[in-house]
DNA sequence: TTGACGTATCAAGATTTGTTGATTAGTATG
DNA sequence: CATACTAATCAACAAATCTTGATACGTCAA
């Protein structure tokens, strides 16, 4: 019986953090695997601080999630993330049951 | 062969489109079926003219479809544009096919 | 034809988001 | 210890996005 309330908020914060080119190009790199920020630096040519201010983003969603070793921060994708979002596109897309159609007071353009 | 290379402009627009709450509110209010706008103005009490642009902003993307009857606007969702969407979140999460693994010139950080 | 209605568009302002360069904090190395 | 290095954070600015209220446009009904 679960209902399909879609969260808001946790949909728009995460199709947000998917909404940006360099993000988009963050996460292609991480396809191949963890990923040190030097290496995205090199792979992106972006300025430092910018990267560090995408990666905090997609960190704030949970898309990727961080570990540190030594002065180096490695990043990686988190896959339950992409699986939610996966799940939210298909709910927006899916027809609501019969039994839970929103019931608007009567059409006013009838 | 075919190469996986997503398209980033047009992934971000349509991740754009779904990154905001009225939108999404939208959207869902449409899984029931096709609505006149002024049924969406009930259903959220948004101002005619937001309403208006946000319906814009979905419709660029291609999320929605519009049809005109009589001085009413009906809106649909357009289920390409979800699959589309889809396709898009499962790629971002897939590991990339070997051979297509992006170099990058040795780690900085090894 | 006139007036009411539904919707889109526009202009202005507010808010949010992204960029840049500088600084800071932590860690390794000489 | 002093220095170099990686990465996060901050402040200032730039740009994009959203909201609001006003106006314009097409359609219907009297």
């Amino acid at each position: 019986m679960a209902t399909t309330a879609l969260d808001l908020s946790r949909a728009s914060e995460l199709f947000h953090a998917l909404s940006d080119e360099t993000r988009l190009e963050i996460l292609g790199m991480l396809r191949d695997g963890e990923r040190c920020v030097c290496d995205l630096q090199d792979g992106l040519d972006a300025a430092q601080s910018r990267l560090s201010f995408h990666l905090k983003v997609l960190k704030a969603a949970g898309l990727v999630s961080d570990r540190r070793e030594g002065r180096w921060a490695y990043y990686t994708l988190v896959p339950d993330a992409f699986a939610e979002a996966h799940d939210l596109v298909r709910s927006l897309a899916t027809e609501r049951p019969a039994g839970q159609k929103l019931k608007i007071f009567g059409r006013c353009c009838d």
